[in-house]
DNA sequence: TTAACATAGTTGTATATGCAACTATTGTTT
DNA sequence: AAACAATAGTTGCATATACAACTATGTTAA
């Protein structure tokens, strides 16, 4: 077996060049979010004060770097972090007016670009492969119970 | 249109994990070596000598990124640069034999692994979603005529 | 009840990344 | 040939990332 037949490099690469396609298209159109802050903020459209160790497990970031993420954020009114009364360590995250707004301009853009990526690909293999992606996402979960945050 | 729908985020993710994952594995196996440095010794094993710039292009990444990598892999006894007497800009990297050793070593284990995230996932699968993704990558590049490294 | 442990989040430190600016060399134009 | 542009690579700087250690709060158990 070598790699070429593997799915696995073919993810990483392309992951990477979306990631910084992404982050490019956004700099270029003057938008000041990184393609990683627009995930916050979509997560938190969503689910509005959402905890941030919430956050750092459905992003699989790690909790420090969420933190930090989190404070940039905070510092450009994106959101606000609001500590609860019933259990003082948990901070909830909230989308700010200026936050959403952001967000709806972003949205489309976003959309635009990934639906040119997948041009000429058929809705058929878009799932196909989403369906592929999605079983190997869980067995590496499974197999490897990862620390990658610190989720029970 | 939503973006669960969409193949990108799904790539972007499990890219992340997948990274990730494979690092902690090398780590976990007291392998001094990273999943980008494996890659690299990987490209040296099949084109032994290939320029740094070629190497920056291949794997996507920006020169200097690349520079600092190829330094620490050098220091590091697992590769070194020889200027070429044509051109003396290039610098071209070689595999040592040290390299090739601590490849040998790793390229199971990493082969092992991806075996396992892939379990249950038949090869026609793997085929199909490696095709899709594969006119994903091209219609990125095509689309977006990204300047990631300097090629021309 | 209090000692031990677990959880949420932050900060210190080391390292990785990418853009801009730089050096050195080669190619092109006039 | 001289001036200019292009190319390969390195270094400076700002920022991002992750592990370890820390604070503060909450939970569990002796």
């Amino acid at each position: 077996m070598s790699f070429e037949d593997n799915l696995i490099p073919w993810i990483g690469k392309t992951g990477k060049l979306i990631g910084a396609t992404l982050n490019k298209i956004l700099k270029d159109k003057n938008i000041n979010l990184t393609r990683e802050q627009f995930v916050i903020l979509k997560l938190l459209k969503k689910n509005n004060g959402i905890p941030q160790h919430d956050l750092a497990f459905i992003t699989e970031s790690d909790k420090t770097s969420l933190s930090r993420l989190i404070s940039n954020m905070e510092k450009n009114n994106l959101l606000i972090r609001k500590s609860t009364k019933e259990d003082k360590r948990i901070k909830n995250v909230y989308l700010t007016e200026f936050g959403l707004e952001i967000f709806k301009i972003t949205e489309p853009i976003i959309l635009e670009s990934i639906q040119k990526f997948q041009k000429g690909i058929t809705d058929n293999e878009i799932n196909q492969a989403i369906q592929t992606i999605s079983k190997l996402q869980n067995n590496i979960i499974k197999e490897h119970s990862i620390k990658l945050c610190d989720k029970k």
